[in-house]
DNA sequence: TCTCGCTGTAACTGTGTCGGTTACACCTAA
DNA sequence: TTAGGTGTAACCGACACAGTTACAGCGAGA
């Protein structure tokens, strides 16, 4: 499959949001962050809605209603946006039971589970050293270090 | 999405190879090993054959045909098992193109690739720490170091 | 109190992947 | 020559995801 992008467009949110209310707009529009990733503004309300419950943005409603960064940029690193949009492992393990009668798929689950549970805590070690304040400088001023 | 399994079948395949190849069984076929998987043969099949691409086994026609493990399951990394099996990277960018117009949409995408890199990077490290023998080992005797 | 703009969410569609299955041509040791 | 297993195409159903439409709900401000 094509690898999903949820990341990729929570990340965008964050980051535009980020730029934005550094220039004095703090409350936005689904409408307007939809328009800078190209996507549906429902898209993005349902992405809104997981950062949301994340505790990362809150919503306004009513007239002037729109969303807001409630956290600092600098202060949210991509491992947590990882785990606010994504529910999912990395590696799935068997889609049945394997055979419970042979040695090794009566065996093999809790061992994959292990190494894959190390293959989690690398990529969120990964992910935790960038943060969206980090992307957001990298991606005015690419190669600045 | 359901993650998908590739890589737990493949490694599933390969352990089990080296099982039975400890027991003086070299070559195998694809409904043995099916077997232990609990799926069906096509499907096993389709993993070999990537497996052979890799060159991590070898295939045998005609009568007695089947498959033989020709690498050491020492020397097997799981990152080479998901170089052979995964082509898909862990966290895929936008679907469409963002807007160009927008400073964030011009210019997230190859700072997000360079953080997916460092990402990708980190798991690598991580499954090449873990053998095929590592696997069975821990399979066969769960919890011993 | 009414209006207006935006949210929250359900529902549906199209597309793509994946595992599973059938079918069949091909290969080669015995 | 035969028998047993491979290699691969073709198709299916299940499922996830992005995209889209539609609409009820909310509340600041007139």
């Amino acid at each position: 499959m094509a690898a999903n992008s949820r990341l990729t467009v929570a990340v965008h949110v964050l980051v535009w949001m980020a730029l934005v209310r550094g220039r004095g707009r703090d409350v936005v529009t689904s409408e307007q962050i939809a328009d800078s990733v190209n996507t549906n503004p429902v898209v993005i309300r349902r992405c809104l809605g997981e950062l949301r419950r994340a505790g990362l943005v809150d919503v306004r409603h009513g007239a002037g209603a729109g969303w807001r960064l409630i956290r600092e940029p600098e202060s949210i690193p991509l491992s947590e946006v990882r785990r606010a949009v994504e529910t999912e492992p990395l590696f799935g393990l068997h889609r049945g039971e394997p055979n419970q009668r042979c040695p090794i798929g009566a065996g093999i689950r809790p061992a994959l589970e292990q190494v894959y549970g190390e293959v989690e805590e690398a990529a969120r070690r990964a992910l935790e050293s960038t943060s969206i304040a980090d992307v957001l400088r990298e991606t005015l001023a690419p190669g600045e270090r």
